[in-house]
DNA sequence: TCTTTATTGAAAATGAATTTCAATTTCCTT
DNA sequence: AAGGAAATTGAAATTCATTTTCAATAAAGA
């Protein structure tokens, strides 16, 4: 686990010299931190919990942190019906999709080797080259549903 | 189709009777515009067509009335990738999908039986009851690869 | 017609995200 | 280690879509 995120930083650090980009105290933090917490997340609310140590870390270079973290293919940027934008770190090759509660709000991930195959027949009946796609379940979850 | 306008405002107008709204004359032309538009349109761009002939009507009763749609249940809001809230007409019962051009930017609408059925398939086996779902292939159109 | 209540449009407010800019830091190169 | 070019930072300002406020207006039932 923390072997993981150790390679994550290592696998940034190694995008960064390749772009030119420097490597600086307040990044290191922002990464960790994101490795390291719960999916989904938005800018705002890891800014608040950065903040919470690290009063010296404005909310501007979180933003930009992200950002630089999808651009390096190591985070995923992602936009629900809340208009939000939220990160996930990217978990190798595999996609999943997501089930949105719309009570608790809680987000649940899945995966089906099925749905994937047949998107991938639905595009290319379009004549459609894929680069991404995106699919959500809005409803409510065991919990919520009473 | 100028049948389908009539009945789709005479639906409007049940609801907001129903709901104790008042019809008015803004409601009335931004709605056939709305039903009359080209898919997947913004509040801003609505607002831009019908503002060539009636200078009267304020952006803000375009938001105001497409909301509305989409509470009567005759149009549907949709955020992609881009962040901007789109409207579109509900087509009966049927759900749809989109295809969005990374390049050109059009949007394409597909449907599957299949792809519904196993979305609900899956749904069943995490508990979830679903109310809506949404499905985006972001990559490049038949014109738009080279 | 009267009167209540919703609606309207302009302007202000909101809120997420981005940009600006001067000060600081990184990371070469000597 | 020191110097210097270039990137980065944080605060504040800016953007841009959307929402709210509020006084004036319009709808619709009595």
């Amino acid at each position: 686990m923390i072997k993981e995120i150790t390679e994550k930083k290592e696998r940034l650090k190694t995008y960064m010299k390749q772009k030119g980009f420097k490597s600086t105290r307040q990044r290191d933090i922002i990464a960790s931190e994101f490795f390291k917490c719960e999916d989904h997340i938005t800018a705002e609310d890891l800014y608040i919990k950065i903040n919470k140590r690290h009063k010296d870390i404005g909310s501007t270079t979180v933003y930009r942190t992200l950002k630089l973290l999808a651009e390096s293919g190591l985070a995923t940027a992602r936009v629900f019906a809340d208009q939000l934008t939220r990160y996930e770190p990217v978990s190798e090759d595999e996609h999943h999709d997501h089930l949105i509660c719309l009570d608790c709000g809680s987000i649940i991930e899945f995966e089906d080797p099925k749905l994937e195959r047949l998107q991938e027949k639905i595009a290319s009946e379009f004549g459609f080259s894929i680069v991404d796609h995106n699919m959500e379940f809005y409803g409510y979850c065991r919990d919520c549903k009473r």
